[in-house]
DNA sequence: AAACAGATTGGGAACGTTCCCATTTTGATT
DNA sequence: AATCAAAATGGGAACGTTCCCAATCTGTTT
C-alpha cells in the first residue's frame, strides 16, 4: 500500500479491468445496466480494489453537469434558516444533488461575493434567501440559464418563484388567535422591514386587518439605535385595564420581546405574547409562549423540487409563490388570567 | 444581450482583448502582476463586458486545486455545531477558500455516502465532527494526501489532530464553580458516551474528580428507551438537606434537564443545573442557567488554521490535540438559596 | 451458411482551465 | 550599434471525464 496514492482514475481502472474508459465511465453513469454483467463485475472488483471515486470535477466541467445546487443563507445562526437548509438538503440529496451552502451575516457585499462563487462553481441551482437586493447579479445568473428559486424573500424586478410562508394567512391565524383569548390592543414588534419582503408583508398585513377587525393596533419596530423599553412598557402597564398582548414578526423578536419582558417585570399572559417561527426554547419559558411555527421542512422541500422542474424543463408558465401555512402551537403566554369578561 | 448565453469562457475574453488565453488566466490567477498595467487594463475591460466568470470546474481539474474545504457535521440543528460552522466558513473565506457542509443526521450511513461525495469534490481539506467511526474510509482519504482535522470527536487508530474543547478543563471549572456554590452533591447527566469522545472525556473526568474532591458524585444516562425522571428526581428530593446541583453534558441534555426541572416542578437554585454549552434561551429561564461557553469561533478557526498548515507543507510532527478553554457564565441556576451553613 | 439487426464495446474529441516551455519584447550594458 | 539578461507574452499539452460515432460481437432469420 502506497504512502502516497494519487488519486485513481477511471484508466486506471479501465486497464485493471482490461476494458475501456468509456465502458467504466458508463458503469458510474446512468447506463449501467447495457453493460454485461461479467463486464460490471469485473469493473465493480478494479474500482474497488483501486478504491477509484469519480472525479466530479472533470465530470461537471464536460457537459454532464455538476450536480450542486447552491444556496445563499441570510443568517445561519438564525434557528429557522437552519430548519430549511436542513429540509432543502434532505431533498436534494435525495434527488441526487449536494448543497453547498454560504451564509451572508445579511451583510450585501458578502452576498455579492459569495453568488459570485456559486455560479464560479457551475451550481445548476440556486436557492436564495437575500439579504440585500442584488437583482442585477441574479438577473444575469438568470439570464445564462440558472434556476433560481428566492426564500422568504422577494426581490423586485426579478422573475423567479418565491416560496415562503403565507404571512398574511399567518398573521390573520395570529390575530384571530389573540382575539378569541381576549386580547384587545395589539403591539406588532418587528426589526426594521427594509428589503425583506416576508417582513413587509407581514407588517402591512397586520396594520390593514387591526384596522378591519377593529382592534386597537400598534407597531414597534426594533432597531438597535433606540431603546424600546419605553413603549412596551407603557403598553403593558396601560393594559392592566383592558389586556394587550405583543405579537412579534420573527424568532429574533421573540427572543428580544422575551428578555425585555423579564427585564420590565411584565407577566407573561396577562400581557399577551405570540411569536412567529417555533423555538426549542419556548415551551420552556413559564408560562410557555405561544408560537405559530414555520413548515420548515416543507419549504425546503418545494425549493427544491421548484428548482428541479425548471431543470427538467417544465418552466411554471409566470413565476410562482408558494405559501405555506403556519401551525399554530398554542401555550400559556396567550392566556389572560382575567375573567375574560371583555369578551 | 441575447436571452440565454451559455457562459463566457477564458478564450472568448481573450479573443476580445486580443490576448492568449495564458494571459487571462494569469490575470486571474495569483501571476496578475506579471502583466502589463495596459493588458491588464484590457483585459479587465474585456472581462466585465462579457461578464467573464473562471470556471473552478476546470480550474480544479487541472492541477490548481478545487479552493474547496468540506466539513462533515454530525447535527446542524444543534446550535453549538451551527456556531462552530460559522466560525469555519469565516476562517475558510478569508484564506479564500469555501466550504461544502455535510450534515450526517449522526447516520453513520449517511455518514459513509457524504465522505465519498466530498472526496468526489476534490475538496482540499477535511473537517469532521463524526458520528460514528468511518476509520477506514478516513484513513483512505488521508493516505490520498488530503488533509484531515477532527473536530470535537476522536476517532480511534486515525492519526489526525483533534479540536475542541479542553474537556477535563471544562469539568474541573465547572465542578470548582459548584462546589464554590455550595453544592454538595452532583449529578452528571449525559447522553451515551458511544463513539463520542467528548462525552466520554468528560464524563470520565467527572466521576475521577467527583472521587478526589470527595464529592458525592452520580451520573445519570440519557436513553430515549428509559425514563430519567425517577432518579432527578429522587436526587432532587434529597437535596433538600444537602443542596445538588446537576450539570448536563452538553446543550441538548441541558434543554432535556430544564424540561425536567419544570415538569417536576423542582426549583432552580435551591437544586443547581448548570450546562456546558451556551444557549440563547439560558438567560430567559428565570432564574438563569449558569453555563460554559464553548469558544466556537476560535474553534472554528483552529480547524481552518490546522489545515492550511498541513496544505502548505508545515504539517505537524505528530497528530496534536487542540484543546479550548470555555467561559464560565454564572447565572443564578447555581445559586442555592440556603444559608450555606453546609460549606 | 449467409446476412442482418441489435446489443455491446471502444477510440477519440471536447469541456475550460493551468502550467511548462518557447518566443518575443524591453531596456540596460558594453 | 550590438549584445545580453530579464521581463512579458503566447502556444500547446494535460487534467479526468462524457459523448458521439464507429467497430465488434451476439443471436436470429432467411
Amino acid at each position: 500500500m502506497p504512502v502516497t496514492s494519487s488519486r485513481t482514475t477511471l484508466i486506471e481502472v479501465a486497464k485493471l479491468a482490461g476494458t475501456s474508459k468509456t465502458s467504466v465511465s458508463r458503469f458510474f453513469g446512468p447506463e449501467r445496466e447495457r453493460l454485461t454483467p461479467k463486464l460490471q463485475t469485473r469493473i465493480a472488483e478494479a474500482a474497488n480494489t483501486l478504491g477509484y471515486q469519480p472525479n466530479l470535477m472533470a465530470r461537471g466541467l464536460k457537459g454532464g453537469g455538476s450536480r450542486l445546487l447552491g444556496m445563499l443563507v441570510a443568517d445561519i445562526r438564525n434557528p429557522f434558516s437552519v430548519a430549511v437548509v436542513h429540509g432543502v438538503e434532505q431533498a436534494a440529496r435525495a434527488s441526487g444533488y449536494s448543497l453547498i451552502v454560504c451564509n451572508t451575516d445579511n451583510d450585501p457585499k458578502q452576498e455579492q461575493q459569495h453568488l459570485r462563487l456559486l455560479s464560479a462553481y457551475q451550481v445548476e441551482g440556486l436557492i436564495i434567501n437575500a439579504s440585500g437586493q442584488p437583482e442585477a447579479q441574479l438577473q444575469a445568473i438568470m439570464r445564462s440559464g440558472v434556476p433560481l428559486v428566492l426564500l422568504d424573500r422577494d426581490i423586485h424586478q426579478l422573475d423567479a418563484a418565491v416560496i415562503g410562508l403565507d404571512n398574511a394567512l399567518a398573521i390573520d391565524m395570529a390575530l384571530e388567535h389573540l382575539v378569541e383569548q381576549g386580547y384587545r390592543s395589539i403591539l406588532y414588534a418587528s426589526e426594521s422591514p427594509d428589503y425583506a419582503s416576508a417582513r413587509q408583508e407581514r407588517l402591512q398585513r397586520f396594520t390593514q386587518q387591526a384596522a378591519t377587525l377593529g382592534i386597537n393596533g400598534q407597531t414597534l419596530i426594533l432597531n438597535n439605535a433606540v431603546d424600546h423599553t419605553q413603549t412596551l412598557n407603557a403598553f403593558a402597564r396601560r393594559s392592566a385595564s383592558a389586556p394587550g398582548a405583543v405579537l412579534c414578526a420573527n424568532g429574533s423578536v421573540t427572543l428580544a420581546m422575551t428578555r425585555s419582558f423579564q427585564k420590565l417585570g411584565i407577566a407573561i399572559g396577562p400581557t399577551g405574547l405570540m411569536g412567529i417561527d417555533e423555538l426549542a426554547w419556548c415551551e420552556l419559558i413559564t408560562p410557555g409562549i405561544t408560537t405559530l411555527a414555520q413548515p420548515t421542512d416543507d419549504i425546503g422541500q418545494a425549493a427544491v423540487s421548484c428548482l428541479l422542474n425548471q431543470l427538467n424543463g417544465l418552466a411554471q408558465t409566470s413565476p410562482t409563490r408558494y405559501r405555506h401555512t403556519p401551525r399554530l402551537q398554542v401555550r400559556g403566554s396567550t392566556t389572560p388570567k382575567h375573567d375574560p369578561k371583555y369578551v
